[in-house]
RNA sequence: GGGGGCGUAGCCCAAUUGGCAGAGGCAGGGCGCUUAAACCGCCUCCAGUGAGGGUUCGAGUCCCUUCGCCCCUACCA
């Protein structure tokens, strides 16, 4: 489309005018109230894409509006620069991580300046960095030396086709790879884990106090899985010396307890197993351990799956309540890896107990009962016991405490809270990440990198094939050493961390990246967090914001963060999605419209106007074939403001009319419609009053009538000022040619509302008749409900309306309305 | 299976504590400008809020049922 001026040049110029005059450089001692505005570190995949520039669209305009509204406003920019695709990448192309990696830098760094994103360059940060790197060495050895890293072997996701390890958190429900989409295998290896549990309550209750989306907050609680409930014993029926432990939430129902599963990785199961049942339970059990987490939990939905799923030890335990005997199953609904790994089973009241009793033949006894109607097999829900011995009548509260009680008693029973959440497992199978910095001595075992090697760099020349070894373990040179303590030989840990390891403190060198030799003074960093605005996409929702909550409570337990706070994000907003076709918008999917093209038609001021204007910003937007004139439409909206500002068919007069009052009047109330706009995330209706008062300047000052030339200078300064933070360049030439000699736009103070002019001299008031309107008053704002109501019954038209009929009551709403019922 | 969200005009979307369904944009139509077209300017058509019920003087908004779409989660005992 054409437009009335040079959108490339004008763009370019103010871009390059911002990189060089500093404005946007903010120093930690600067005396204004502080504002931290933080938009989500990219991983650099090249060119922006149009998420990226929804996101960094957002987090702009938030940036330049608090520094309009007179804040020191940290806004800083950096990259999540190792991870996998670099790495394959690399693999397939024969060249380094390194070099693509930091050539995908680039390009973003250059898409993202070329949106007119303004940061303080001199804080930027990326995770390759070896002086980064250093820093987060030092954090995985303090967290090490305080107990939070220690060193298992666990059965773990493998990708085959990443050839590594995933956390759960990387295994889609479907049991595929997150990221290549394979299917994940089991497999035992010794890793690296972070004791994230440790923070689990805390990381819990500390959701209540964040300002953050609901639906985040949920699934951070889910996530967590906090659940209460009674850790006991269930004697064996062969050895009352020995017990089966298991944890259950509805001690309650335990006289309705048939049998007991174990998970087939349990330690006891090999004693529970009778040779009877020897070769059933093997095959279970190898089926259980070869199967891939997906092919475990598929068969869930058909009697046929469960039946193969789980088999008779051949062993029995006391019911604790009937002191009965009851057989012990293994199956594989059982997971090792919660609670004690082995379950009391109550069919009655647990639908997957009741699946597995019904498929098998074993009894059901109900202990609640269900209401009158109930169909279906389980009934898991509040009722009157029954079959119950001393729990007979109780609800199932009342029944919890005498249960719980009768186990301490009768069952070495404690109550216990268990969580979902695992620890973290953080090792990489991998080559583009951060080296854990740990070495293996035949002596003096694992053996901290003393302080003064650190960073461990991985050496350029390592083989990244696909060999299923972590590439740094087949480089002879890097993996061999000698240990710190004694000298002996030794060997370097060839893992990697995982990358949410370097986005879960970044934010922190942000705040301080000038202090040398350690990751942050916590003295600088304490006078920017936490972060006030932190702004990404939902898909973070739950790992990176987690993860990161979890490093910053652990920083200042073990005294590298002391005196910051325990959260990190004060207030989060999470982006919609970008849809193409019904499917989200991203490189993988390989179905993007690249932003691009429209720097060089609408400019990056249209893009940045379209993303704000085309939906609420929290909302998915589906990209259509009609977008394409939507945008033009923003585009359109800035020419408009353009020809506007060049006095274009504009005609004047010389004295303050009415209309003129009228054109101050939409003014200010604009003012206050996207400042609230503003605050309040609604950035649609924030462009949507900008329109409507646009059309309101222009439809009076090229009226016959014309404009008083004060009004229409002051209306549209502030039109450019409120505009200032979304379209930042078209607002900066035109301020800059309007006004030469003051400080540009973007150093204006947010315009404030005057009060006189907001209110409004009189208001329409509705009448209804029994909810039909009958007649329309032009009334004060402030008139009282009884003035509202005479005058309601007082106008001619309520008079015939009503025809003489008494009403039965006035409902007076001022100054909106008034509802006479007859 | 569980949890959350959303259905308003042909389309994207607005609508304080429940108070006249329409702020803005796109598309469509008309007129003006123009030799003509584009651009531009002005005007304009269009829904009773997915469906059904309830509460209320009054419901897009609150409650229940139901349909459709989206997101998260999924044997966590």
């Amino acid at each position: 489309m054409a437009r009335p001026f040079n959108v490339t040049e004008v763009e370019a110029k103010w871009q390059a005018r911002w990189l060089d005059d500093g404005t946007y450089e903010v120093d930690n001692d600067d005396p204004r109230e502080r504002f931290y505005a933080l938009t989500m570190y990219p991983y650099p995949s090249g060119t922006a894409h149009q998420g990226h520039i929804r996101n960094y669209t957002f987090g702009d305009l938030v940036a330049r509006y608090q520094t309009m509204r007179g804040k020191a406003v940290l806004s800083p920019f950096g990259f999540d620069s190792f991870g996998l695709p670099a790495e394959n990448a690399a693999i397939k192309a024969g060249s380094h991580p390194r070099l693509f990696t930091e050539a995908r830098m680039a390009e973003l760094k250059s898409s993202i300046r070329r949106l007119g994103a303004v940061y303080d360059w001199r804080r930027e940060v990326y995770s390759h960095d070896p002086q980064f790197m250093k820093y987060s060495q030092q954090i995985f050895l303090a967290f090490l030396k305080a107990g939070l890293a220690y060193r298992a072997e666990a059965p773990v996701n493998w990708c085959p086709g990443c050839m590594t390890v995933l956390a759960n958190e990387q295994v889609l429900a479907d049991g595929t790879c997150e990221r290549s989409g394979d299917l994940v295998e089991r497999k035992n290896l010794e890793q690296w884990f972070f004791k994230i549990t440790d923070y689990a309550e805390e990381l819990l209750n500390d959701i209540d106090d964040l300002e953050w989306p609901e639906r985040v907050k949920t699934m951070q609680r889910n996530w967590i899985g906090r659940s209460e409930g009674v850790e006991f014993d269930l004697a064996l029926a062969y050895d009352a010396t020995k017990a089966l432990r298991v944890f259950t939430t509805r001690p309650d129902t335990g006289f309705g307890v048939t049998y007991a599963v174990v998970a087939p990785e349990h330690p006891m199961l090999a004693e529970l197993t009778t040779d009877d049942e020897r070769a059933s339970v093997e095959a279970l059990v190898e089926r259980a351990a070869s199967a891939s987490e997906m092919e475990r939990t598929a068969s869930s939905d058909s009697g046929d799956g469960l039946e193969k799923r789980g088999a008779f030890t051949g062993s029995f335990v006391v019911n604790p309540f009937t002191n009965e005997q009851v057989p012990v199953y293994v199956a594989d609904y059982v997971l090792g890896t919660y609670g004690t790994g082995a379950i009391m089973a109550v069919p009655a009241e647990d639908e997957r107990d009741h699946a597995f009793a019904t498929v098998h033949g074993l009894k059901i006894v109900r202990t609640t009962q269900p209401p009158e109607g109930f169909a279906g097999g389980a009934y898991s829900g509040d009722g009157v016991h029954m079959n119950s011995g001393f729990l007979d009548g109780l609800n199932v509260a009342d029944a919890k405490v005498k249960a719980a009680e009768h186990l301490a008693k009768h069952a070495n029973g404690i109550t216990k809270v268990n969580y979902r959440l695992r620890d973290w497992l953080v090792s990489r199978q991998r080559f583009w990440g951060c080296p854990i910095p740990v070495v293996y001595c035949e002596v003096h075992g694992i053996v901290p990198v003393p302080a003064d090697q650190l960073p461990v760099l991985a050496p350029d020349d390592v083989t990244m094939d696909k060999s299923g070894l972590s590439p740094l373990a087949t480089h002879e040179g890097f993996r061999n050493t000698v240990c710190p303590i004694g000298g002996e030989p030794a060997l370097r840990e060839a893992d990697t961390m995982d990358t949410f390891c370097d986005s879960s403190w970044y934010f922190l060198r942000f705040a301080d990246p000038f202090t040398p030799d350690v990751a942050f003074d916590p003295v600088q960093v304490a006078k920017w967090m936490p972060v006030d605005q932190y702004i990404g996409g939902i898909e973070h929702a739950i790992l990176h914001l987690l993860y990161a909550r979890f490093y910053l409570k652990a920083l200042v337990d073990i005294g590298i963060a002391p005196g910051l706070p325990r959260e990190p994000f004060r207030r989060l907003f999470t982006q919609g999605m970008i849809r193409l076709d019904g499917s989200k918008m991203s490189k993988s999917k390989g179905n993007l419209v690249a932003p691009e093209r429209y720097y060089e038609t609408v400019g990056a001021d249209g893009l940045r106007i379209f993303h704000l204007f085309v939906g609420p910003p929290a909302d998915n937007v589906d990209w259509t074939d009609q977008t394409e004139e939507l945008i033009e439409g923003c585009a359109r909206f800035l020419d408009r403001i353009y020809r506007l500002a060049q006095y274009d068919e504009v005609k004047f007069h010389d004295v303050v009319d009415d209309t003129d009052v009228a054109v101050r009047r939409a003014t200010h109330r604009t003012i206050l419609k996207v400042t609230e706009g503003l605050d309040r995330w609604s950035y649609n209706t924030a462009v949507a009053a900008l329109m409507e008062l646009l059309n309101t300047i222009s439809k009076t000052a090229r009226s016959d009538e014309g404009i008083e030339r004060a009004t229409l200078d002051e209306s549209l300064d502030t039109l450019l000022t409120l505009l200032a933070p979304m379209a930042p360049h078209l607002t900066a030439e035109l301020w800059e040619a309007r006004r030469p000699n003051d400080p540009s736009v973007h150093l204006q103070s947010w315009p404030v509302a005057d009060p006189e002019l907001v209110r409004e001299a009189t208001v329409t008031m509705v009448v209804q008749v029994n909810g039909k309107v009958r007649a329309r008053l032009e009334v004060d704002p402030t008139i009282s409900e009884d003035d509202a109501q005479s005058a309601a019954l007082a106008d001619a038209a309520i008079i015939g309306a009503l025809a003489g009929v008494t009403p039965t009551r006035v409902v007076a709403r001022p100054p909106r309305l008034v509802n006479i019922i007859v």
